[in-house]
RNA sequence: GGUCGUGUGGUGUAGAGGCCGAACACGCUGCCCUGUCAAGGCAGAGAUCGCCGGUUCGAAUCCGGUCACGACCGCCA
């Protein structure tokens, strides 16, 4: 080894001790006389002084600058009292340098290497990535997400897991997401695609009585990204046999339980065992099936104080078959006209045709609306959704699903403006109880909500005929601060009952037998009950870093359109690749 | 497919039709300096303002297009 000591571990009980560091120039301070230079290798940075008398380590620090690579042979000693450095860890000692050597130089770099401060633009960021990554954040987020992952590992073998590999060359099965697809060399015109996950494969596993898998799965969507969505990332991907729901998800509760504390200690579950919300629940409540429970604002039902009311776009609503609800701005009656804009394009930006606001003060009710309201209504307005003096009550009149989608958009919104969620607070929760199918009115057919080999309530089962819509799954998701992390559920393993839902969702035997027939035939093959569980690593590394921007955790990720801009891909291909894949590129 | 935002020395910003032959901070180069840690002092180099076109006597600034990046809608079983 070039080096026998790491920087970032040095401490006020290595005094004395001869060591030989090797890293990268942090930064350099030239005292005309004295040079310092702050090391810095993987574990953190060390002072390291070099003296005029030491000719040749003096020559080697008087050249070198910022990031060069360097061999350090010294001895550790104990700062004078008076530069003791308490922002360092390493602040207690110094490195007094006895001989230097320069591993390798470096070119002044693109951008300034460094947390404090300034935000580097993000796309000279990504083509120098392997210099982003030296910066001390996202350097530690890499590290994270490998004891995140490592502790996956580490608690599922402890419980008879094994970890199995899929094949990342599979078969497309439209429907979903967009597959990635790659042209096959020895079968002129077919292709492969990549996994959107393994879910099939794992199954199969299930039917090949592993009983116990896991896998740290690289899964492809060809969609459009976002802030927390890349074309490829990775699931901690769980499938066990003869389990029950309660049994999934009480192991996955102890597993991200215990990650909070090992690998989170400065956070704060707040509550265990997580909370456990109906998806109607959490819809009714917050507007959501991912809610944010670091903080209250819940949704209040007003339709029945309005459904008579003079105020026609809330009678009209309510006659509908729509409701009504409310949502409460706590301490923003004072808000402006333009406030009250804004606050209404977050509702209609959920689909809400309109926002109708109630300022609650000592002085009596404000509102645009007021006219059309009569006291009685403002009253039990006011009373139904429990606002206080100061509060400005937010209203939203529409179809069920859109006065939760606008007034649960709202409520997110408020609790960022109004920063309402305790950023060291983990507010893990579950959603339960997801219909099985949803109706796709441009299609016209049913098609799952989640995840078409979920298994339902068995006393539903009479639903499927006479109202699928209100068939429950056994789907259940992990919610944590507002975010996804997952989901799963128990599997059909009944060929038959596959098949009907595959019928309801539209597909002929034929179709169904076209895309998942490996999986109906392995289900005639002595098939377990079974069922398992898909979470995000990317997702729990967001919320465990306090970030929305998925590429925070992830060592190399892509741009918004697919690129990425260090590798220079996409790219095309030679001629000679493609005739070897029997592709031409038209255009 | 769509909506919106951003693009000025190496980096981050300022600039709102003539004051811009583009300012500031950091960085960089040179000189000075033996206890700093975002070291300090002095001097200096460095950008025709993403690209193309238009309006105008005159454009970094206004308009159109385009490219790149980002946020969002659609999409993401």
């Amino acid at each position: 080894m070039l080096k026998d000591t790491n920087c970032g571990e040095l401490r006020r009980e290595h005094d004395g001790r001869t060591v030989t560091l090797a890293g990268w120039v942090h930064r350099r301070r030239d005292h005309g006389g004295l040079i310092f230079i702050d090391l810095r290798d993987t574990t953190g940075l060390v002072q390291c002084v070099i003296d005029p008398s030491r000719g040749d380590a003096y020559a080697v620090a008087d050249q070198a600058r910022a990031e060069w690579v360097l061999q350090i042979e010294g001895q550790v000693a104990l700062r004078p009292p008076e530069t003791v450095n308490p922002r360092l860890v390493t602040g207690e000692v110094e490195v007094r340098v006895a001989r230097a050597q320069v591993l390798n130089d470096a070119k002044i770099p693109p951008f300034h290497i460094t947390d404090a401060g300034e935000e580097v633009e993000e796309l000279l960021r990504l083509r120098y990535r392997y210099l982003d990554l030296r910066r001390d954040s996202l350097h530690d987020t890499i590290r994270l997400r490998h004891r995140i992952v490592k502790f996956m590992r580490d608690f599922l073998c402890e419980r008879d897991f094994i970890e199995v590999e899929t094949p990342i060359l599979i078969k497309s099965t439209p429907e979903g997401a967009r597959d990635y697809i790659v042209p096959s060399r020895l079968q002129p015109g077919y292709f492969y695609a990549l996994p959107q996950s393994p879910q099939i494969l794992k199954q199969l596993l299930m039917v090949a009585g592993f009983e116990r898998y896991f896998q740290i799965a690289r899964c492809f969507r060809d969609e459009d990204t976002r802030a927390d969505r890349q074309p490829e990332f990775s699931q901690l991907d769980i499938e066990m046999s003869f389990v029950r729901r309660e049994d999934v998800m009480a192991l996955v509760e102890d597993l991200y339980t215990a990650i909070a504390r090992e690998c989170a200690p400065g956070k704060r579950l707040l509550a265990s065992p997580f909370p456990r919300l109906t998806y109607q629940e959490a819809m009714e409540r917050y507007g959501s099936d991912r809610p944010d429970l670091r903080f209250g604002l819940e949704l209040r039902d007003v339709t029945d104080v309005v459904a008579q009311s003079e105020f026609g776009v809330f009678r009209s609503a309510v006659a509908a078959g729509g409701r009504v609800k409310a949502l409460v701005a706590p301490g923003c009656a004072g808000y402006s006209r333009s406030q009250v804009d804004e606050l209404t394009r977050v509702a209609q930006s959920g689909g809400a045709k309109g926002l109708a606001t109630l300022a609650v003060s000592a002085e009596g009710v404000r509102s645009p609306v007021a006219k059309f309201l009569s006291d009685a209504e403002v009253r039990g307005i006011v009373e139904h959704s429990q606002a206080k003096h100061g509060d400005l009550v937010l209203l939203v009149a529409d179809r069920p699903e859109v006065v939760a989608k606008a007034l649960g958009g709202l409520r997110v919104w408020l609790g960022e403006r109004l920063d309402l969620a305790d950023s060291q607070v983990l507010a893990f929760c579950w959603i339960y109880e997801f219909p099985l199918l949803e109706w796709r009115e441009e299609e016209r057919r049913w098609d799952a909500t989640h995840n078409p080999f979920s298994g339902f309530y068995a006393e539903d089962e009479p639903l499927l005929e006479s109202d699928p819509g209100k068939v429950r799954a056994l789907q259940y998701d992990l919610v944590c601060n507002g975010s996804e992390l997952g989901g799963g559920s128990i599997r059909n393993h009944r060929r038959e009952m596959q098949e009907r839902l595959f019928g309801l969702m539209g597909y002929s035997p034929d179709d169904a037998r076209q895309r998942f027939g490996a999986l109906l035939d392995a289900l005639e093959h002595g098939a377990p009950p079974h069922g398992g569980i898909a979470t995000g690593i990317e997702r729990l590394l967001m919320v465990l870093r306090g970030t929305d921007n998925i590429r925070d955790v992830v060592a190399f990720p892509k741009t918004q359109s697919g690129g990425d801009p260090m590798l220079g891909s996409p790219a095309p291909v030679d001629e000679r690749q493609l005739r070897d894949l029997h592709l031409r590129v038209v255009e």
